[in-house]
DNA sequence: TGCATAGTTGCACTATAGTGCAACTGTTAA
DNA sequence: TTAACAGTTGCACTATAGTGCAACTATGCA
């Protein structure tokens, strides 16, 4: 389900762009939970295709294992080979000066609350979150 | 002589190149040696003009901190803050399947042996570690 | 003083990355 | 069987990154 990169500049790659790390934060955060691509778009906040594109990077780049459940599909960070455990400490001890990854958690800590048995079973909500938060 | 990224994910855009990636991951195998340019040549076998570039982006990075002494440059790599030691210990746990990152070393040692009082005597010697190494 | 050389940079070029729109696939439930 | 919706993708567009060449600056030494 996931590639391993053969160029390890790749791994930076991934990583090197602001909506793919916050998605990456989010994850890493909350000790590898897997999420659902529309509980990513309530809390970040980003157009679906937008983050269904930057999931399909991380995933290329063996960042991330993707399985289809239903019409939902579930993320989840992958952590062998053991390097991407020393790269998601790295991505935990960044700076948050514009507590962009705070808001981001806030909203996922939210959302998350509206899973039943640990399964998403709402779609899109985010309008309410934008509201909800500013 | 080096500024703070405002945004993490500049710090992963400036390893997201196979030639910075070889700069930072010879200078960090050597537990923060200091190293000028023609070394940086004849250690990765890339024109001057090339390396430089990339120096000066791992500069604005803040991963780098350059002096000039005499008509010599040097450049070290900045620890802190802390999260860049977390991010070099990535880069030492990664793989080296191509033996890229060995050859380049080895280079780097021979070349660093030319020194003198600890600095560097002689310019680009490119040829010379070029047919020697293969 | 003038030359060799360590290092930098402007310019032109090419390749690739990120985005938004809109159309698409696949699955669930009425 | 069909409507709603989670998720993906083709297309066009724009911006930016990396490269090579050649010209440049700055320093040390004959």
């Amino acid at each position: 389900m996931h590639s391993i990169a053969v160029h390890s500049e790749e791994v930076f790659q991934a990583l090197a762009d602001e909506t793919r790390l916050r998605i990456v934060r989010l994850m890493v955060v909350e000790a590898h939970e897997r999420a659902c691509l529309c509980e990513l778009v309530d809390s970040l906040l980003e157009p679906s295709y937008k983050l269904s594109r930057h999931l399909a990077i991380l995933r290329r780049a063996g960042l991330l294992a993707s399985h289809k459940e239903g019409r939902w599909v579930y993320h989840r960070l992958v952590t062998k080979p053991a390097y991407l455990k020393q790269l998601y400490a790295t991505v935990k001890a960044l700076p948050d000066p514009r507590k962009i990854y705070r808001a981001d958690l806030k909203r996922f800590h939210d959302r998350m609350r509206l899973r039943e048995d640990g399964r998403c079973q709402v779609g899109i909500q985010s309008d309410a979150f934008r509201s909800e938060t500013g």
